[in-house]
DNA sequence: TCTGAAATTGACAGTCATTTTCATTTAGCC
DNA sequence: GGCTAAATGAAAATGACTGTCAATTTCAGA
């Protein structure tokens, strides 16, 4: 599933020829984030394409990854140290049980959670707002 | 994204002699959160210690700082922006509505999403969970 | 009160993820 | 083929945070 080839903004202004191109570099990160199945690090991912033959440049995979997920069709995530990392997921909102260990990453979802987020914010007076869910552990096998 | 830190304030190990001394320092900085009542970074807490007279080292803000958090006395969460913020909470477990503007903080609780996260965890066969779940929005005086 | 070992401090350099700059290459339209 | 905005990427810059280490301070015991 999943193709992601970077098609951003619906219609454009007529006059501006404003357009996300389609490149190789583009098209080679699409690709690592399909292949790589869990949640993956900027470096990592491009390391991963550096080693596959795919050289992509650093700033590039940077910028690619920020687009894609600026357009929803990645997920990012600040892991525990900090660090942004990505992942391709289903367009629906949900959440992450991801392992500390491994990466390895379960979508779960919540909608009562995502109720009460809004009741929670909306007793207090605050809008435009969003939230950040994620659960850390130790996957059954990492567990042991 | 670090949630609440569980670890409670350590007893001493009966056979070392170590301990953690009383400095001026560290008196400084737990003043400073007890009265600045948000979430600030490391670098606003030094320059408020330095505009306020009690100018204390950068480094040992951070390692101060850190040094709270570990000990469960402050909370710790990543804004948006992968940087780390502390401020002096209540002690029970709890979540935070953030101002992405002023700052502003409103503890919140959930008990029910508590055990969410644990049944998910569970039926997932995750163990050493811990959960990060912070709302951040425009407080109503920021909202306007 | 004095003393010394361990804890602490802080200036400074180092690390590392991410961003900016900018000159050079492309994609896509004519 | 030619044109131009978009895209690329190498290198330098930024900024949060950590490591180093000599100098300073705390505090338990004499």
């Amino acid at each position: 599933m999943v193709t992601t080839v970077m098609v951003r903004s619906a219609k454009v202004h007529p006059m501006s020829s404003l357009g996300v191109r389609s490149t190789k570099q583009r098209t080679a990160v699409a690709a690592a984030l399909a292949e790589l199945d869990d949640f993956r690090s900027t470096q990592e991912i491009h390391e991963y394409l550096k080693d596959r033959g795919d050289s992509v440049g650093l700033t590039t995979v940077y910028r690619t990854l920020q687009a894609l997920s600026a357009a929803g069709d990645v997920d990012v995530i600040l892991r525990e140290d900090g660090e942004s990392v990505y992942r391709v997921c289903s367009t629906s909102h949900h959440h992450h049980l991801v392992c500390r260990q491994c990466g390895h990453t379960v979508e779960v979802e919540g909608p009562a959670v995502e109720r009460w987020a809004d009741s929670v914010s909306a007793a207090n007076g605050f809008t435009s707002v969003s939230h950040t869910l994620e659960i850390f552990g130790l996957c059954s096998n990492c567990s042991h």
